[in-house]
DNA sequence: ACTCCGCATATTGTCATACAATTAAACCCA
DNA sequence: TGGGTTTAATTGTATGACAATATGCGGAGT
């Protein structure tokens, strides 16, 4: 029926068809797409080209694949994304300085925001304070960085930027070698500054929110 | 050999154990991997679970596969990755107010890092000024919105931050269409703004450049 | 000895087929 | 009607084969 494509990886073209199968259908994350075969049937290609195909969107999140259930529509993932330019800046050897100093404006950019919102909705003050709380007791080095991970995550999703917070999730796979060079005493010493910049945040304080987040982060510079 | 990995998608895990191999055997882009039959037997799997593998990070960039010239490492494609976040806008929505705020923070971050530049570097003010000049005698719609989106991109490119670009050229993607809506009227006052602002860098005006450019970038939210 | 043409060969691209594993749905029986 | 069992559909993986193609080697011609 298709009259043959033009040149280019047949999967890739066929990739190329299933996205815009699922624009044309309109279909949202979790509507069910035709099976293998019948998408092998509709496009004229063996199923190997259809799987590669599927593969390769089902790699980064844009279809799911699960037996019997068949394909649907995924919801992209951007942790999966983040994985990938994690690689590409892994081996292109972005210098860890200007990761750094990028990180520094993602996470201080999105304060102005955090600051506004939660004027208006303390719970995000608390959620913090309680997550901070948790950082002050834990013992163990992995679950800190996991932790304080999950604390600088939910301080930049206060901003309500969804974007931001995507990529930060980037960056953070550079910093999860350097945080596990963290010494024991530089622990408390975060989790005091975790506590300024939030009461800081809380009370309106936004460039002294801001000097605390940019100190907190570049004392990653020290250990480069 | 391999002593069955884990449960998961055995080609999930083969893409894993192939970055696993680039990274620990330290390949640069454009470097050889070993053959599809080679790497099916290191890993004692079937060819197709090597070709699914290669097949999702060769979607993305991660590598390249020629015939004949066997399998190397890629660089990984912004432009790819960024097809598939339009997707993922396509079906998610993310609010185009979220994606404008975003702009701001990224681009003005920015500003701080290149003023610093800029005041040993006066060819960068240079460049950009140039960019400005052609863009002021730009006639042509499609020709413009090129030339503006160089124009941000260098303007960013002047910060010396490099993952900040990588950020800046995602959210690119979205902002095209609004672009696509410029009226004649707005062209000149895009390029005073433009002019106002680089001049202010030049000056060492940091905020008013910052001024100068949120309000630039703030210009769209009329057109959403 | 040097150049150029052609061919063998290695490698990815694509296909057909088969069977395993899983699970959702149908079905049967109490 | 409810619950357990069977069935069938769908993806997951493997094997084998052939096509297409570019690369590098070798041979022929000058």
């Amino acid at each position: 029926m298709t009259p043959v494509l033009e040149r280019r990886n047949l999967s890739d073209r066929v990739a190329e068809r299933i996205k815009e199968y699922i624009l044309d259908h309109g279909l949202k994350p979790g509507d069910r797409l035709p099976t293998e075969h019948a998408l092998a049937d509709r496009f004229g290609v063996s199923r190997i080209s259809i799987r590669e195909a599927t593969k390769a969107l089902a790699f980064i999140g844009i279809i799911n694949a699960a037996p019997r259930r068949g394909l649907s529509v995924g919801q992209v993932n951007m942790h999966r994304v983040s994985e990938f330019l994690g690689f590409h800046l892994a081996i292109n050897n972005y210098p860890p300085v200007q990761l750094i100093e990028t990180r520094i404006v993602i996470e201080t950019g999105g304060l102005p925001h955090a600051a506004k919102r939660m004027a208006s909705q303390p719970e995000l003050y608390e959620r913090l304070c309680d997550l901070n709380g948790q950082l002050r007791v834990t013992k163990k080095l992995e679950a800190w960085i996991e932790l304080d991970i999950t604390f600088h995550r939910e301080l930049l999703d206060a901003s309500g930027l969804k974007p931001l917070v995507a990529f930060n999730d980037l960056l953070d796979l550079f910093f999860r070698r350097f945080r596990e060079s963290v010494k024991k005493a530089e622990w408390a010493a975060g989790v005091e500054g975790h506590q300024r910049l939030i009461d800081a945040l809380r009370d309106g304080e936004l460039s002294l929110a801001c000097d605390e987040l940019r100190e907190h982060i570049e004392s990653h510079k020290n250990r480069v």
